[in-house]
This record gives C-alpha cells, sequence and structure tokens, in this order.
DNA sequence: AGGGAATATTCCTGTCAAGGAATATTCAAG
DNA sequence: CTTGAATATTCCTTGACAGGAATATTCCCT
C-alpha cells in the first residue's frame, strides 16, 4: 500500500474534494465553489491528488474537468482486506459462540 | 470519514506499525526491532496510533503491548462503499454489454 | 489585436511533523 | 535501595506543507 494515498487524503479539503467528484466530474471554479476554496488553493490540491493519481484532468478550452480516479481508492479496499478477515472472524467466532450458547441452553430446557 | 485515520497511516513507518500488528500485539522493542527504529521513534509513532485510536495499549509490569485497534479500519471500509459501488456498476455495465455482444453475435451466426 | 474568464504558478510566511540525542520515568530483581 | 531494562518525554533542528496575495498563462470572443 502506497502511502501517497493517505497522504492526500490527509487534508481535509482534499478529502472534501474527493467526496465531491463521486458525482462527476467538476470544473476547478465548480470545485472551489462548492467547497468554498479559493480558485488558486482548489488548483493547489488539485495538483497534489493529480500527483496521487486520484484524479485526473481533461482540457476543454479555458476549463479542466477533473475527474475522480478509482485505482488508489481500489488499492486501499485490497489492503483493507487482510483486516476485514479479522473482522468478520471475529464476527464469526461471536456468532458461533451465540449459536453455542442457545444449544446449550436448549439441552438445559430439555432436562 | 475522519482525517485522522488518513494521517496518522500517511507516515510510512506507522503504516508498517499496523501492518506489523496484524499479527498480533507486541511490545515497543519488539516494534522497533522488527522495523529497525530507535526505541524512541517507535514510542512517538506509537503515540501518534494512539490518538488516532488505531491502537490500543495494554500495560503490564514494565512493558506495553500494543495492538491493533479496528474500528478505524472499519470506518475507513465504511467509507469506501459509495466508491466500491462505482466500480462494481462498472464492472456490471461491462458484464452486460459483453452479453450483449454475445448474444448478437449468436443471432448472427444462426442467420 | 485586446479584453476578460478560467486556471496555474510563484513568493512569502507561519505552522507542524519527524528524526536525533539526551534525559526522565517506571518497574522488577537482587 | 540500587541497578538495569523498557518505555516515554523533551529539546533541537530541519524540511514539508497550507493559506494568502499577486502574477502568469491560456483560451474564447469581438
Amino acid at each position: 500500500m502506497d502511502t501517497t494515498t493517505f497522504s492526500a487524503l490527509s487534508e481535509p479539503n482534499r478529502l472534501r474534494i474527493v467526496e465531491l467528484l463521486i458525482h462527476g466530474p467538476l470544473t476547478v471554479g465548480d470545485i472551489a465553489d462548492n467547497l468554498e476554496l479559493r480558485q488558486p488553493q482548489a488548483s493547489k490540491h488539485l495538483r497534489v491528488l493529480l500527483k496521487a493519481e486520484l484524479v485526473e484532468v481533461e482540457a476543454v478550452a479555458n476549463r479542466r474537468n477533473y475527474k475522480l480516479r478509482l485505482e488508489p481508492l481500489q488499492a486501499m479496499d485490497h489492503w483493507l482486506e487482510a483486516y476485514r478477515n479479522i473482522w468478520n472472524d471475529r464476527f464469526n467466532n461471536l456468532d458461533i459462540y451465540l449459536q453455542k450458547l442457545q444449544s446449550e441452553n436448549k439441552e438445559n430446557n430439555d432436562n
């Protein structure tokens, strides 16, 4: 897992940008307006997201359409899998434990 | 989604600590040895992970056993869900497209 | 060609984080 | 109660990063 993804998302405004772009590509100005950022800061944050490959640009005339890239998020998802296994196991163990309790309880009632 | 989790994991050594603790609780010294960190740096990184609630401590005598906490990772997993939906949709669309191509091809062969 | 809109870049400044080195704290054992 | 092991904390220095303000760039339109 590459820390650049985490690094890019550790800045609140950049996280908000990523969350905003989930609905579709947006222009720098639109992003700045939506998040109440000044245009230069929006540009700067987008440049970081670009280097982290969390975003891609399409230039159309004067404007730049920034679009979300899913690959780094998929990598995160894949990285999480090892941990997901842990909490799933724990859930399963709890489940088995409860079933065991229940069957023991049934036996007691049968006596 | 809280940026403190991303922030904590954006430091390579801290990420390595989290990846190391997946196998079970470890002592500060063990962590430092495993990752070839100096003890004070290990302590400092653990303090950050502690504040981010990615880790918890159990003091036993002289030592401190640091143990992974899954909640922030579960939160990340939950946050990713919105994006997972996107790439699943895309996969489904591609799948449907391929099925459509296949059935059209069959029709052509039938003619 | 010139003006204005959209965006990027630069410069400056303040803040924060990380590593190194040294020191403080806490605990068990003799 | 002293020593040594394990850990935390402090101080210092350095580098990265974010925001503000100003400016540069690129493009369309007339």
